[in-house]
DNA sequence: GACTATTTTCATCGAATGATGAAAGCTGGT
DNA sequence: ACCAGCTTTCATCATTCGATGAAAATAGTC
């Protein structure tokens, strides 16, 4: 699909510096088991987020990520059975629903807002392949395909219900989806699509932002 | 990827009763150019939108649309020579940028959250079709594909920068694109992932619940 | 040092995809 | 009635994908 896909191996292993040639052949790849210490299945971890977030779910393939792992297709088989089985370990979110809701309804309410803004982009800003993380996440999410109803299911039970439960007013679910619609969105143009000057923006400036349209939200 | 897969043809096409046939056998399918009167090009657009709107822009294959379309593949690219040129014919968005912001723009300045988000919700609430339309624009957006580059500037272009003109503040760019991050979650969750109760929530009540916050974003 | 288990490469299979050539049959104009 | 041209079907190619079996080569253990 993409324009540059050939070549594009970041070589986590093709780059075997193996003394013993001179001219500019490819290196012989000796097959069988290889020296200890190379920690493959996290090389296809790695390889595997950074496809999911770049190429999208669909589009992500068993190959494909082989290729850019520089390890051969079958091992990607022989980790992880499923292309859902890899995902699921590729996207491994810490504890996003458990200790991150906790923290963010801990707290004086009227500053709920605020507070979940910092938090979730707290979280995703942090590590540097949490962004590739998310994207993959949203590029599931609107694909349409079996990934989709799971991350509705995660969304819906894991999240919504709870922030649902810590609002007051009427009509609470509709208040924690419109939470969630602000959220999604801004984590979509920052980091999936990466629309300027939002993708770039200082955290607390967010915060200061957002934050208000959460609290107005749930608060009223 | 789906589970219901094969046997969804529409059967557009298909079901073609000919008489001369005692036993359960495959209508011959007369080949050469059919009667008059039937819309193929318009069968497969059709087809085209539900299949990207549901499968997702990867996902969906010009074999798959021929298949729902009761058509032969060759067709697909009888009429369209790429998927890209498909698309952009099956989404064919009527006047959005034009005569919609145009729309927005014009009245009280502090009413304009409310008119953006009546107009937004309005055009898309509208037609049956567009749902699939937004969901399918959704996901080549998040796709990684090359339609999403073609997403992000026309979002860029056509929107933001229009929208930041309207706004007299500080930093109008990341203040139009937070209103984009919310219009965009919003149709996301209520369009592409239907969670519930946005999904079915009243438009007059979204634009009481979320005019605000745009009015916010892009006035103080 | 020998033996076993694990890791890795290679070689295929069947299915599906996008592309293209060529023939068959209908439509519409004359 | 006839013919040019458009619409449709069929047939086929080269790729790519996921899956799987089997062999090779090292690691870890005794």
């Amino acid at each position: 699909m993409s324009v540059a896909d050939v070549g594009d191996a970041g070589a986590v292993r093709g780059a075997g510096v193996s003394g013993d040639d001179g001219v500019a052949n490819e290196p012989p790849k000796r097959r069988g088991r290889r020296p200890a210490g190379e920690d493959t299945r996290g090389a296809i971890l790695t390889a595997a987020r950074s496809q999911f977030a770049e190429k999208g779910y669909d589009a992500t393939t068993l190959r494909g990520i082989a290729r850019v792992a520089g390890v051969d297709a079958r091992l990607v088989h022989h980790y992880f059975t499923s292309r859902e089985e890899l995902f699921v370990a590729a996207m491994n979110l810490p504890d996003v629903p458990q200790r991150l809701v906790g923290r963010i309804l801990d707290g004086p309410p009227e500053q709920l807002g605020e507070r979940l803004v910092r938090q979730f982009f707290g979280l995703w800003d942090a590590a540097p392949d949490r962004r590739q993380t998310i994207a993959g996440l949203i590029s599931v999410a609107t694909s349409g395909s079996d990934g989709a109803t799971m991350f509705r299911h995660f969304l819906t039970d894991a999240v919504l219900r709870r922030l649902a439960a810590a609002c007051e007013l009427d009509d609470p679910e509709l208040r924690a989806s419109l939470v969630a619609s602000q959220m999604m969105g801004a984590a979509m143009l920052r980091y999936s699509l990466g629309i300027e000057p939002l993708a770039s923006a200082d955290t607390e400036d967010l915060v200061a932002l957002i934050g208000p349209t959460v609290q107005r939200y749930l608060t009223g």
